[in-house]
DNA sequence: TCCATACTTTGATCGTAAACGAAGTGTGTT
DNA sequence: AACACACTTCGTTTACGATCAAAGTATGGA
């Protein structure tokens, strides 16, 4: 009854989960956030329905997805911001330890994409950087983030409710780890809210089933005048 | 050619080598920073020593270990500090969404133990704390920490030569996520560095051949004073 | 009510990889 | 030299899991 075991087995399990290329592709496709059907990734992970079908509920006992019955359509996602982690510290590793290039990295999904619900690339990093800077954001202890009061005001200008956003039943913000860049970008509620926003304004466009962010050329002026940096 | 594709492969084939029981008895077992032998990894994992040889191959390709040849020993070790951000990011998965309760876990490993080769568990968390709300440790962007005038001061009054840790070729230091308490703990060189002192001092005394730390009354007395914190 | 759609379950096939013992390679010891 | 030890490579067996087609269940619409 070693109690070290289990916890090895738990992981070892999910891990293994993973660990299968259909069900990989599934969970890399999901990253965007964007929920999707059992015939969706079926074609995804490029397996017959059934075969999709049986890797789903494995995913969805092993945690790593939760599913939404609407209809007689079923929507799966990721279970939460950690297993978009997880998967993102995984393609640190397989990225190589930097001195193996990998140096057809398309740009488009450098510069910038999605990471879960919130904005990663080059341009998440440097929102990240220039909301520290500012002052606006402010770490405080385990790797959380908080808005200051500076911050609260600038947000709530550009029409994010911060109240509600603060409200949700999920970490408010925190530094997530990039593996393009290795670097920080903005995750949880706060990141994801500024993604929609940046949607709605269109300052970026999301290219249909796909990972990357377009920024449009208005969302350049945009961004570059309200956070003071070039995009 | 979809690059998309690639990533998620080669992810997929790191998670699956995580994903066997075997390599991940031998994984989270070299999680102490230990270097072993592969017969001592044959037993941990429970294994004849011709299938922990493969597995080790396939662990060292997949460069999640590395092995230092010593003579006819070969002294097998993480490959760095990503690989174990990554085991400990499973654990978190792992440990279950909270809400399903796992009361088994063995005070032993919650209360200190170590994480790769950094202070983990509530005495790494409580540590992490005390240096941030005392300032001698600061948080800047892309959420790494930096010493403060006063941190190095009191950390060179330790006997600690801050300058030489900033010189390795790694990470200064950077918050840690735990899985047992949710929260960060210190890691990097600093957080390295800061074991081997408390190791030396006395202050905690390593289990051999587990994760596990125990604090001895002295250290208790020690930390408590010099971090100004009950322990 | 009946059919179409969305998805799951069942059952059979097949391939891979995990396991071990035995034999092989290399390194220190006497 | 000869032997012991640490570890790997080889060859074989075995078991598990990934796969699909076909049949089954559930939902929505005609």
């Amino acid at each position: 009854m070693d109690v070290e075991y289990q916890t090895d087995h738990a992981a070892s399990r999910i891990a293994a989960a993973i660990g299968e290329p259909a069900r990989a592709r599934m969970l890399y496709c999901l990253m965007d956030s964007h929920a999707r059907t059992s015939t969706e990734l079926a074609v995804v992970a490029d397996v017959s329905p059934s075969t999709a079908s049986v890797h789903l509920n494995r995913l969805t006992t092993e945690r790593l997805v939760k599913v939404l019955v609407q209809g007689k359509h079923r929507y799966y996602s990721l279970e939460g911001p950690e297993v978009a982690r997880v998967l993102e510290g995984l393609s640190v590793l397989a990225g190589g330890s930097g001195d193996k290039f990998v140096p057809n990295t398309p740009n488009r999904l450098r510069a910038a994409r999605t990471c879960y619900d919130h904005i990663a690339g080059t341009l998440g990093v440097s929102l990240h950087d220039r909301l520290k800077t500012m002052g606006w954001l402010t770490a405080n202890g385990d790797e959380s983030y908080e808005l200051t009061p500076a911050g609260s005001r600038a947000f709530e200008a550009l029409g994010i409710d911060v109240e509600e956003t603060h409200m949700l039943r999920r970490r408010f913000a925190f530094g997530c780890l990039d593996w393009s860049e290795r670097r920080s970008h903005l995750g949880g509620a706060l990141g994801a809210v500024l993604l929609k926003l940046a949607l709605k304004k269109k300052w970026v466009v999301q290219d249909l089933d796909s990972r990357a962010l377009r920024v449009t050329s208005f969302g350049r002026r945009e961004m570059g005048s309200r956070f003071g940096m070039e995009v």
